[in-house]
DNA sequence: CAATATAGTGAACTACGATTCCGTTTGTCA
DNA sequence: TGACAAACGGAATCGTAGTTCACTATATTG
C-alpha cells in the first residue's frame, strides 16, 4: 500500500537542494526570523517555488532539523560501531558530543528547535532523535560496565545537556564559551 | 544635573504595578509572542495605557527581567552575607542558584532574555547583572579557599550553566527535568 | 518533435500584532 | 470646587512577512 513517489523531475531537485543548503546559510546567519524571501532569493529560485517544496516555513525548518538529526544519529552509530573495549566507551560518545556541538554551532535553525519551543520542529525528527538516544544509551552501558560515567546517567540527561549548551551558542554573548560550557557538562557525567 | 522626576500620579503608579504583574502572568504562560492586548486586558487597561508607561513592547519585557535580576542579586548578596565558615560558601551558593532556578521556571519572560537572542532586554539588566556576577565570584573566592570547588570555575560560568538550565525550563519536553539539569550542573562544579 | 504533466515565478493578498492618536476622564492642588 | 495637567481608552493605522494563485516555462516521454 506504500505510494511509490515518481521520481523528481531535475530541475526541481536541484532547486530543492538548493533551497535547503540557502535555508541552512540564511537561518544560520539570521536565525529563526530571517525570511522565506531571502531564502528564496539566495537559492536563485521565485518564493513560490520554495512554497512548492515546503508547504510552510516551519516544514522548511523542520527539514533542515530532520537531516542534522539523522548526521548525528548516524555518526553516534559509526562511532559506537568503533568502540573497542568497555574502557573506551566514554571517550567516544565524548567524541561524539564534541563533534556534534561543533557542527550545532554553524546552524541557527537546529539551536532553535533544540531551545526555543518549536514543538513541530522538534517532533518531526521523531525517529531520528529516537535512533540518537538509543546509542547514546548503548554507550552508556558501556561505559556503565566500564565505570566511566555515573551510574545514574540516562540518555536523555546528555540530550537535555546537550540542548543546554546550544543555548549557549546563539546567545551572542562573547564571555559565553559553548566549548567551556561542554567541558563542564561532560564533566558532571564523570562518577565521582 | 539629575532630573528630579514628579512621583507619578496614584492611578498611574497602581496601573504601572498592574501591568507588570499581569504582564508576567502573560509572558510567562505564552512566552515572549504573548499579546500587548492581552497583557493591557488582563490588567483592566487599555493599550494606550500600557504604552504610556512602556514605550515598547521590548521596554516592558526588559523592565520585567531587571526586576528579576535586582531580585536575584538582592538574595545572592543577603546569602552571602549570612556565610560563617568558608566551608559553607559553596553548600550557600548552591542554595541561591536553586532558589533562584525556582523563581526563573515560572517566569519566561527572563528565560526569553537569557535563551533567545533579545539582546537588547538582556542589556537593560546590565548593573543587576554584574552585581550578581560580582556577588558569585565572592562565593567562589570563598568556596575555592575551602577546596570546594574546582580551582578553575569563573562566575560566567555560573551563569553560563544557570543559563542552560533555564532553556530546559522552556521546551515542554517532559522528559527534561530542569531539576535533574540543575543538580548535573552543580556536580560539575565540584573539585575533583 | 509534439504533447503534457510538472515545475517555476513573483506580484498581490492576508493576517496579525505592535504602535499611534486624539477625544475623554480623573487626580491634584490652590 | 474649579482649573488643568496627567493619565486613560481603544478604534484605527501601519508595517511586516507568510502564503496564494494565475500565468509562463520546461523536462520528460513516446
Amino acid at each position: 500500500m506504500i505510494e511509490t513517489e515518481r521520481p523528481l523531475r531535475a530541475d526541481a531537485r536541484r532547486n530543492r537542494d538548493r533551497i535547503l543548503e540557502s535555508a541552512r546559510e540564511v537561518f544560520g546567519e539570521n536565525g529563526a526570523e530571517a525570511q522565506i524571501d531571502d531564502v528564496a532569493r539566495r537559492a536563485g529560485v521565485g518564493v513560490g517555488t520554495v512554497y512548492r517544496h515546503f508547504p510552510t516555513k516551519e516544514a522548511l525548518m523542520s527539514e533542515l532539523v530532520r537531516r542534522q538529526f539523522r548526521l548525528f544519529a548516524d555518526r553516534a552509530r559509526e562511532a559506537y560501531e568503533d568502540v573497542g573495549a568497555d574502557d573506551d566507551a566514554f571517550a567516544a560518545l565524548d567524541g561524539v558530543m564534541r563533534h556534534n556541538a561543533e557542527t550545532t554551532a554553524g546552524d541557527a535553525a537546529v539551536r532553535y528547535a533544540m531551545t526555543s519551543g518549536g514543538h513541530h520542529i522538534w517532533d518531526q525528527a521523531r525517529v531520528e532523535q529516537q535512533e540518537l538516544l538509543n546509542t547514546t544509551e548503548m554507550f552508556l552501558a558501556r561505559a556503565r560496565r566500564a565505570g566511566k560515567v555515573r551510574p545514574d546517567t540516562q540518555a536523555t540527561d546528555i540530550a537535555m545537556l546537550m540542548c543546554g549548551v546550544c543555548s549557549t551558542m546563539g546567545t551572542g554573548r562573547p564571555e559565553f564559551d559553548w566549548r567551556r560550557h561542554l567541558d563542564l557538562a561532560i564533566e558532571a557525567l564523570r562518577p565521582r
